[in-house]
RNA sequence: UCCUCCUUAGCUCAGUUGGUUAGAGCAUCUGACUGUUAAUCAGAGGGCCGCUGGUUCAAGUCCAGCAGGGGGAGCCA
């Protein structure tokens, strides 16, 4: 019993033999009624776990007019004594002794119905969404998932670092950013030339949201050694993928003293570490997630836990593709960026594991990446998963001041705004590397569900900011 | 942003070479049933066929534009 008087259907349904014969008070919303003339079943779920609670319901002992408004969708109160259940099919039901409705739900509008929906209809009512089963579990998921990152982290002496949000560099260099201001769209101040005067702007200059922390994760990396951050990042890019949002939420650890084996050794360590805390914490609502949606869910996760993740570089994978005979859209050429069909063969035929790809063109990757001495590449790792993708993007950094201030010189990338970032390899510079987990995509594949939509409880894509 | 497919009842979908009154399952409502499990059985109500224009004697069906959505691609996490 908590503190609002109430007892967590999931309590009841775990440890039910310590309240069997108990008198037990349960709250929460109907799922479905069926019954007869003398004896009703009610379907109750308060979504501390996914199983519903049957209470059963004596129909001459109560109120028809209370029961009419038993529907489903309806909240409850219920009191009763929680018995072994005479029929099959659970273990314990609540005998009703009364009911209360905290809540009617009009049985002729309510959405949500006890027959599957499709994933498209429950977007367009994503207020009401987290009362589905799948919603229940995917966002129990996700919080387990939220909490095992900090857990994780904290057990491994990395400290959680808060960048902005708001932020005064348009030159991040991971996609368009959305504009934050506070100037009038329609009128806004213009300077003599015509163009906008950002000098009357809130912050004196123009700023965006977040495309990355990492830049400034690197400053924590640079005093605590090891940091990560864990927040929400905007991209403004047009993109109309299962795999993308416009605000998502991002992990990015930064590590002092870390080269590029030591970030991949902690990339696949992390990743199993978060699988295998959902498999041993969430196992109801995965094996739900397995039966309604994929049926090799949960051997896929327990694979990835057994398995070493291949490691092998890009210009590897290369050749590999060009001498693989099979027919791809693209060509593969060394100096070009891998196709998604080409990152699906090696890790779905090739391998039929993760694959983390490291030493990519240098031409094809961020300015901040390492430079190895042979000119052309970088210590670039992608951690590339079945399904869906590249899962983490990371690198070792350029720690050398010459050699990163020639390489943004040559990407035009404005040494005046990211002065400081330039002075920490001025002062004390390090070695070190970082990545970056995209939190959704991690759900994407620890849930098997496939749009990026239906793991984030209010998803912003382009043209849809609902809710 | 590009390619492609889709849009018919509250939901999921049928709807023939263009042809007269628009179909099913589920949901809802009414009734039956003494323990149901996505209960079952019987009956009823429920439609701007996405929007706009065009072709035709006749359009849910063919054509064009627009809007919304799915899948694939690019950008990336």
């Amino acid at each position: 019993m908590d503190h609002f008087g109430r007892n967590k259907i999931k309590d009841l349904l775990k440890s039910h033999e310590s309240f069997v014969g108990n008198n037990v008070i349960v709250k929460g919303w109907v799922r479905t009624k069926r019954g007869n003339k003398n004896v009703a079943f009610i379907a109750l779920n308060d979504g501390s776990i996914i199983h519903n609670i049957q209470v059963v319901v004596d129909v001459q002992n109560f109120d028809e007019n209370i029961l009419k408004l038993v529907t489903t969708g309806a909240c409850l109160k219920v009191h009763g004594k929680l018995v072994e259940s005479a029929g099959s099919g659970q273990k314990v039901e609540i005998v009703a002794e009364s009911i209360e409705i905290y809540g009617t739900a009009d049985a002729e509008i309510y959405p949500l119905q006890k027959k599957g929906h499709t994933m498209e209809f429950l977007r367009e009512i994503a207020h009401l969404r987290p009362r589905t089963n799948t919603f229940g579990a995917v966002l129990r998921i996700r919080h387990a998932m939220a909490f095992a990152i900090h857990k994780y982290f904290n057990d491994n002496g990395f400290y959680y670092i808060h960048t902005p949000v708001i932020t005064g560099s348009d030159a991040e260099g991971a996609g368009a950013m959305f504009r934050v201001t506070t100037l009038d769209a329609a009128n806004p101040p213009k300077k003599e030339d015509g163009a906008i005067d950002f000098v009357q702007d809130f912050f004196g200059k123009p700023t965006n949201l977040t495309v990355s922390g990492q830049l400034e994760a690197e400053l924590g990396a640079m005093a605590l050694s090891l940091v990560y951050t864990f927040g929400p990042t905007f991209r403004a890019e047009n993109s109309n993928t299962p795999r993308h949002l416009a605000e998502f939420w991002m992990i990015e650890p930064e590590m002092a003293f870390y080269e590029i084996t030591e970030n991949m050794d902690l990339a696949e360590d992390f990743l199993k570490s978060l699988i295998r805390y959902a498999l041993e914490n969430c196992y109801d609502d995965l094996e739900f997630l397995n039966e309604m949606y994929d049926k090799e869910l949960i051997e896929r996760l327990k694979s990835i836990v057994n398995v070493d993740f291949e490691r092998l570089s890009y210009t590897r994978a290369v050749e590999i593709l060009e001498k693989c005979g099979e027919k791809f859209e693209f060509p593969t050429a060394w100096g070009s960026d891998l196709q998604a069909e080409h990152e699906r063969y090696l890790v779905e035929k090739h391998f039929k594991k993760p694959v983390i790809l490291t030493d990519y063109p240098k031409d094809i990757k961020a300015f901040y990446m390492k430079q190895n001495d042979d000119g052309k590449t970088v210590r670039g790792m992608d951690v590339l998963f079945p399904r869906i993708g590249e899962i983490i993007g990371g690198s070792q950094r350029e720690e050398v001041y010459e050699k990163l201030y020639s390489r943004m010189k040559e990407m035009g990338v404005s040494e005046k705004e990211l002065w400081w970032y330039l002075e920490t390899r001025k002062f004390g510079t390090a070695p070190h590397a970082g990545f970056g987990l995209g939190f959704e995509r991690l759900i994407l594949f620890v849930t098997g569900m496939s749009n990026i939509r239906d793991v984030i409880p209010f998803p912003r894509t382009p043209m849809n900011a609902e809710f």
